[in-house]
DNA sequence: TATTGTTATACTCTATAACTATA
DNA sequence: TATAGTTATAGAGTATAACAATA
């Protein structure tokens, strides 16, 4: 229904910068997802990327750092310390694959699967604040569409 | 059609951390999409901010830096030197507000303008690349569902 | 007294290259 | 000779606080 002050045939509003341009858009709906989780992920004392690094030791099991380095998209120098990190709070343990002893497999610990289903569930909450709105048809249309485009193909 | 090897009734495959999780998904999603555009950015002599600011300074005219602080989500701190520097090369230009002198309005000079052309040609390029095996209704959902859900919504 | 913009600075994060060990 | 992991370090980016100008 109109404000009583609505024109009926007012001029539709010029679109926002980042509604016209579908990049800028992610890129929005990333920085707003991060910054609603960043607080309740530092009480958990995890930042985006250790939680990213969690879910994807727990799902993907990658068979080296190098692996994990591909999938998160950071160089390996950087994942030494994220694992270093995660090693010393024992959420996870690193053991040299005996058939190729360059190798480090890398498998959760049970506070680590702990603390990733914690860091999972604030997640679902910020999710479901965030697409409140949002009809779960278009919300799991959103979600396969993202998959199609990104999730299934080889990381460049 | 299946290979000779794959078996008809496999069972489903784990699904990846990343497509469990939808604030996984979009983080990759806007990774993947920086990671590609960034070379092209780079002949503009051009970060992804850069390009964000100048988008938002076309088309949503904020009336200071710090309404643009907003828009982009950094700290004002960050907005002057962003700000300096594009000005510096001719971009825009910085003009006291005559009715409240703390205020600089910007605006984007002719160049500033040609060179967002070319950003926002470049951005559409990558996005096409991207979403090319996804069809047309499908982008144009997935555009309404991150407006309906970020883009309509006050930043907090 | 509050707000906008600015500067300085300490801090964190990142990228690069060099190195060890294994293959 | 190539690859996985590691380390050191220089450089880039960020957050914080203090300040000037204006309201």
């Amino acid at each position: 229904m109109a404000e009583p002050d609505t024109p009926l045939h007012s001029t539709a509003p010029a679109p926002l910068a980042v509604t016209r341009r579908l990049s800028l858009l992610l890129a929005r709906a990333d920085k707003e997802i991060l910054a609603r989780a960043a607080p309740g992920l530092a009480e958990l004392d995890l930042t985006g990327r250790q939680y990213h690094a969690l879910a994807v030791l727990a799902d993907d099991k990658p068979g080296s750092q190098l692996e994990l380095a591909t999938a998160l998209g950071v160089l390996p120098a950087i994942v030494v310390t994220l694992v270093d990190d995660l090693e010393t709070r024992g959420l996870l343990e690193r053991q040299r694959d005996p058939r190729d002893r360059r190798r480090q497999n890398i498998t959760l610990t049970q506070s680590g699967h702990q603390l990733l289903q914690q860091a999972d569930a604030l997640a679902a909450t910020v999710e479901a604040e965030v697409f409140a709105g949002i009809d779960e048809a278009a919300q799991q249309q959103l979600r396969q569409t993202l998959i199609d485009a990104f999730a299934n193909r080889p990381r460049h």
